[in-house]
DNA sequence: AAAGATTGACCACTCAATCTTA
DNA sequence: TAAGATTGAGTGGTCAATCTTT
């Protein structure tokens, strides 16, 4: 259905199936365990990556530069959440020693017993939409299938400045 | 990595990979899509979707509940879009004679020449971004763990409510 | 000049409240 | 009162411009 007049060739409906199917699933998956884990946690898929990343920091503590390199984020959009998160008192900021253009942030106690108490919520959703309706052989094959297209992704001219971007760090 | 003490079980390696992994693809995916769409057609994949489904219509001409019932929107988010669209010139608000509180939204020129220039794009985005890189088994596969993901988040309570409002209409 | 980070304007989505008609 | 739709406030994201340090 919805199939315009394609003058090359219009997808077949081996095509449609998977890519609306896929498209779908990935929006009403996002939407789903969004709502879930901010009511069950009181933190965002976003928040608890960053949380997840600094807990699992040396020191409980990174530059922003290493957490953009983790979570893949536009800088901006760092920024922005990790004011967000330190207004909510989830994070605290500190200057770089080695290079004061840089920025440090810190889980607070606040936020670590967060993270801490969002970890069984998040594992329970993954299980409850994710992996425990798939065989081990289908789990696999969407990993797989996963790393192809993201592979493609970043051949793509259009990402080429972001990994360059993070290329340049030392993490 | 990052995996924080849970006290239940945490996710298998094969679990967190997998999770990971669609999380990941599906981020970069649907924000390089969108970039990419965006500058060859000057269309967002949610102003394809409405012209799409609109184009497809009878009389070109839909319902705003029918639009509803095939983009599977919030209300309110389909409201504010087709305000949007209709500041640009894409569609057209009409009153609806069988139903006075409803209202009729039908592609202006300008929307019927801009879906059909972007039929092509979105096509060949699809194909470089997804069903190329696939084997024909692998798109199947694909089609499939998105149905059986679907199935298990259309059963969750959350869902629920959104079924049941559009469960009650007649399309 | 380039890199790390921040800021402000703007856009899109959600939630809850509202308005109108059935 | 409930259904169809709209509205406004609040949140989170992008882009482009900016500031500071290297």
């Amino acid at each position: 259905m919805a199939s315009i007049t394609a003058p090359g060739a219009a997808l077949t409906a081996r095509e449609e199936a998977a890519w609306r199917g896929l498209r779908r699933m990935q929006t009403l998956l996002a939407a789903q365990m969004s709502r879930r884990l901010i009511r069950e946690t009181g933190l965002s898929e976003a928040d608890y990556d960053i949380l997840a990343a600094l807990h699992a920091a040396p020191d409980r503590r990174l530059r922003a530069l290493a957490l953009r390199c983790t979570v893949q984020w536009e800088k901006s959009r760092l920024s922005h959440h990790l004011a967000r998160m330190q207004r909510r008192g989830l994070v605290e900021r500190e200057d770089c020693v080695e290079d004061s253009r840089g920025a440090v942030f810190g889980l607070t106690d606040a936020g670590r017993i967060a993270v801490e108490g969002a970890a069984q919520s998040r594992c329970d959703a993954v299980r409850a939409f994710v992996t425990d309706l798939l065989t081990p052989v289908q789990l696999d094959l969407l990993a797989e299938i996963s790393d192809v297209i993201m592979r493609a992704l970043a051949e793509d001219p259009e990402h080429r400045q972001i990994v360059h971007e993070l290329a340049s760090d030392t993490v």
